[in-house]
DNA sequence: CGCCTGCTTGACCTCGCTCAAGGCCCGTGG
DNA sequence: CCACGGGCCTTGAGCGAGGTCAAGCAGGCG
């Protein structure tokens, strides 16, 4: 693999792996498959042997209501595994879906299980790594739950680009974010209509640029203060505590 | 204690305990804590030793904006542990306060996490637990962002009474739900007016009763079908699977 | 070239919010 | 005992944020 091993990438962000973590985690075979947007990585209903890993590009957890109305509920950049929980919930909630093309990679879930039981640091970080999420959810559930349209579409920003620039992701105040404006209600509950209208209103303030799937934040400070953005839910260690 | 120890109702009804894993589970001092209402469990930005557990009366998981706009994210009934994330995120993002009077429980950190370390099948389980909440707060996420407000108000409706059901709380289709109009509006989103329209509404089909803190459901189908409710991110085993 | 997808704009409408007031119940104090 | 006050629920009236509908435009691709 021309890259260095995602799941060593991972779990080096939270702690430092023993020789023997380290080989147990170098051991297991990554193998990236490619996914064309719109792909259903993972499906509804279904039970799932193991678990998703993005490597590169977006996807994201939705649901869909009789209607066909989606509502998009997390995105997920390259080092997520939007499914960890499969490992533990025997029956998916919730679709996966490539959001722009992805390549992405499978775990079985005795893989993890395995890894887990020997080596309970492991076990701690990936239990840690769904909580993380689950106190995503709740700030969206804050976001789309009690902010007017400007605040809910900044704060969106906001937050995809703390994360990118945690994982390595973004290049100073600019990185990868392949939605369509249609993604984007889906994720906030607004219509397209009108994200379309509040992402004009935050170009004319000059606080973003956001062409091609590319997000430039161009004032951070003036950005999270309209948005009420504070990043502590995102849990992410300070750099001194790394 | 009168009531037998809630840790181990807690674990028996996903598992079934051995006789180490239950005297370990027993050894664990309950110290039952009388709270009245609006007391916060727990303080966003505070760090925690040790987690709760509710064993009377209901709590709520919310955040508070700079305005003083409250968003409830969570009701937490007897048995369930509002911040066991606590245990591996180290501050948090959230206020746990009691909504109606409660009676509530401290248990270490340490103590928990000893327990998980010797015991993986139980620290499988309060993962578990974690994971279905965190299932509930994507739920959340549709039902804030996507469902109008009458739908929102059957879903969360429907979603207490199986809870309460699956926690032995209910009596057939009547359940404690000692939450005020406000409250209600917290964790809908939606302004109390409208949440009193709302509830209205559902009176006058004749689908619920809601008085003095107490839930009737009259009609279960016909208020899942006008919500919207299905019941798998609830993650309840199937009786056939106990 | 023509089509399809995504972005943009304008006009109109509605669901749910805000503001305001009144009623009921209960606890407290005179 | 009654008076008062404070939650909480209820109702009405008006308004506005955001949805819906409709149309045009631009770029990419077969």
């Amino acid at each position: 693999m021309a890259y260095p091993h995602p799941l060593i990438a991972k779990f080096e962000r939270e702690l430092t792996l023993s020789v023997a973590e380290n080989q147990a985690v170098s051991a297991i075979a990554i193998r990236p498959l490619k996914f064309v947007r719109n792909y259903d990585l993972v499906r509804k209903g279904n039970r799932s042997l193991h678990c998703v890993m993005i490597l590169a590009g977006l996807a994201g957890t939705s649901k869909t209501d009789g209607s066909g109305k989606r509502q998009t509920i997390a995105f997920h950049m390259s080092g997520d595994m939007p499914d960890l929980q499969s490992l533990h919930l025997d029956v998916n909630d919730s679709d996966v879906r490539a959001i722009s093309d992805c390549t992405a990679t499978f775990i079985e879930h005795s893989t993890l299980r395995s890894l887990c039981e020997q080596y309970p640091r492991i076990g701690a970080t990936l239990w840690r790594d769904t909580l993380v999420h689950s106190s995503i959810f709740r700030e969206w559930v804050v976001n789309v739950g009690s902010r007017p349209a400007l605040k809910r579409v900044a704060h969106l920003l906001c937050e995809t680009m703390k994360r990118a620039q945690w994982l390595g992701l973004s290049d100073e105040m600019t990185c990868d974010f392949p939605v369509t404006q249609t993604d984007l209600s889906d994720a906030t509950g607004l219509s397209i209509v009108h994200v379309n209208r509040m992402l004009q209103d935050l170009r004319k303030r000059e606080l973003i640029s956001f062409v091609h799937g590319k997000l430039t934040i161009h004032n951070w400070s003036d950005l999270c203060s309209l948005a009420g953005f504070e990043d502590t839910y995102l849990h992410q260690p300070r750099q001194s505590d790394v």
